[in-house]
RNA sequence: UGGGGAUUCGUCUAAUGGCAGGACAACGGACUCUGACUCCGUAUGUGGAGGUUCGAAUCCUCCAUCCCCAGCCA
């Protein structure tokens, strides 16, 4: 795998360009603090890795820092799970917050103070309104809101009603903590924005049963990144909206540091989902097998499936930052795993669809072991011995009883090369009742092992797996998760789950492994010579028969010409 | 005229008043004991209309299209 700085040589973007100005301005002192705030109500997917890889980046180029803080200010949706989860995919994806991990959570107490500040100097007061009244009261895009009968209370009053808040003396919905800004901005979040709600009876994961008002995130983002003196506070284009707000609460307490908040684009991939609710919705309906499904776009499935994080970070620095809404090319997330594996992964021969094949002039009694380069390219990856004997199997789709010149594989009565072996050549096709081929009988020419036949061009390799030592087993084919590009373009009353693909799963369990393949390890991925890379399975790793994962097939240029027609 | 944002090859992205460049994809070819890899080559773009300027993707005006906002979610 690439080292983290080899793989990170980033392109500039508008962001580090507005950083480049600051640090020449000398703003915040001339210090970069960034961070990664995810909530944990769900696991990382790859839209939150170009957001891990953009924060924790820039501080590392920059000397600066990036803290990790779960923004958990709603303990209904969080857990446990999640938080462990989203601490595992970081680190696997390359990134240390030493020790700077945070919890929006371990600021309440200090929230709360801030809120009275904010009650004290009347920008602030608890509103008995209920959810109904409120979304009434704020008015439409077009029409201004109207103001609360409760914004007028008295400082002491709402003093009063806070405490009260906090010591559980409402119901839930009973009341709420709002700014006091402006019910008729035209931006809707400057309407007296909600600043705390009562939620009784959660067990939130940190803080358990001490609080039970919890701050919204408009609220408690910017005091967050204030207190942790967070420079820049990078987020996604949909709270644009939100910064005037951001900016409001932090001008209205006394906090002695202001970030600056900066809006990029979020990460659109072709033939997938990059939100969270959808990938909630396919694992708790039972459309995939978990988060960590190989077919998800979630850090953890993709580690599953046999993308390298490194693939990953290359990944997130290719797409580069912009604000413009995109959809990128699932090719492009392909090329960067395929040029890390190509250069990586050792080779091995396997056989997914199994044909028969007899070599009637090799003894039947003799078998011999033959030397493979792992890796054509790096001899550092060294050698194997694959035993090589009189029955062999080789892949349906490596014969056809008759093809024109551009199949170059086995024909009757065609030459072709196994790969790492002998030229062979096809005698007769043996055919059940059914017409069905079941074996191929062949004669093989000792004189080529290592060396071309003289006189002739073998122009095919095809690879193969000794009947008597391969190892059986099974093989998971992924294709894409959504039948459309845009998986969450979604017809009128239709649901996204529509554009679910119902062949992004194949198994096949008469697979044919080289031995060598017997001793795979966990996290390797292997490159299964013209087909693809192959990684064990980790959750089904030790068990038998062995399972691998396809992380993605080899760009198949035959598949394109035999498309295509023949020409 | 609710408010906010966006628009450059098929896709992603550079250029910040001075030769529209890169990556991916595509196409053609070379090489090949992986139809892989690699190498060589080709084609393709500034949403539209005006204006400013010696010179505009960039500045101005108007237009079009797309995205986000009416949670006690983040």
């Amino acid at each position: 795998m690439s080292d983290l700085n080899q793989s990170d040589n980033t392109p500039t973007n508008f962001i580090r360009q507005i950083i480049d100005k600051d640090l020449e301005q000398g703003k915040h002192d001339g210090r970069v603090h960034t961070r990664f705030p995810p909530e944990p109500n769900g696991y990382l997917h790859i839209g939150h890795a170009k957001s891990i890889v953009l924060n924790f980046g820039i501080a590392r180029d920059y000397q600066g820092l990036c803290n990790l803080r779960f923004d958990d200010t709603n303990p209904h949706k969080e857990n446990m799970e999640f938080v462990e989860s989203i601490q595992q995919d970081v680190r696997w994806l390359g990134y240390d917050w030493q020790d700077r991990l945070f919890y929006a959570s371990d600021y309440f107490q200090q929230l709360y103070d801030f809120a009275v500040e904010l009650i004290n100097a009347g920008k602030a007061y608890v509103c008995d309104l209920d959810g109904e009244q409120m979304r009434a009261y704020r008015g439409t895009l077009k029409e201004p809101g109207q103001e609360s009968p409760y914004r007028s209370r008295s400082v002491e009053e709402n003093l009063d009603l806070f405490a009260r808040m906090k010591a559980g003396d409402f119901a839930d919905g009973e009341r709420v903590l709002r700014a006091r800004i402006d019910m008729a901005s035209p931006n809707m979040n400057m309407r007296d924005p909600t600043l705390y709600r009562i939620r009784h009876g959660v067990i939130h994961h940190q803080t358990g049963e001490a609080w039970c008002i919890y701050p919204m995130y408009d609220y408690t983002h910017p005091v967050s990144d204030a207190l942790e003196g967070i420079t820049h506070s990078l987020c996604t284009l949909e709270f644009e909206d939100h910064r005037p707000l951001y900016d409001w609460v932090l001008d209205n307490i006394t906090i002695p540091s202001h970030p600056q908040q900066i809006e990029f684009s979020r990460l659109n991939i072709e033939y997938t989902v990059l939100s969270k609710r959808k990938l909630t919705q396919l694992v708790d309906e039972g459309f995939v097998e978990g988060w960590d499904d190989p077919r998800m776009p979630t850090i953890a499935g993709m580690k599953r499936r046999g993308y390298s994080a490194a693939s990953i970070r290359e990944f997130c620095r290719r797409i580069g930052i912009t604000k413009s809404d995109g959809l990128v090319e699932i090719g492009m997330l392909e090329t960067c795993i395929r040029e890390d594996l190509d250069a990586n992964a050792p080779r091995r021969m396997a056989v997914m669809h199994p044909l028969k094949l007899v070599i009637e002039n090799y003894p039947e009694d003799q078998q011999e072991m033959l030397e493979a380069a792992n890796h054509p390219k790096d001899e550092s990856m060294g050698v194997r011995q694959i035993p090589f004997s009189r029955e062999i199997i080789i892949d349906q789709a490596d014969f056809r009883e008759q093809a024109n010149k551009k199949f170059k594989r086995l024909v009757t009565g065609g030459e072709v090369r196994l790969r790492n072996a002998y030229v062979i050549k096809c005698e007769e096709v043996v055919k059940n009742n059914q017409g069905d081929i079941v074996e191929l009988r062949c004669s093989y020419d000792p004189e080529t092992l290592g060396k071309n036949p003289e006189g002739r061009k073998v122009r095919g390799v095809i690879h193969w797996v000794s009947a008597k030592h391969g190892v059986k087993g099974e093989v998971r084919l992924y294709d894409r998760l959504f039948k459309q590009a845009n998986a969450d373009k979604v017809e009128e009353g239709g649901r996204f789950t529509d554009n679910l693909n119902p062949d992004s799963l194949r198994t096949l369990t008469e697979c044919y492994f080289e031995p060598a393949l017997a001793d795979a390890e966990v996290e390797q991925a292997y490159q299964f010579e013209r087909e693809g890379y192959f990684i064990l399975d980790s959750v089904e790793a030790g068990r038998q028969p062995m399972v691998f994962n396809r992380v993605i097939t080899l760009r198949d240029s035959w598949a394109k010409i035999e498309k295509g027609g023949a020409k």
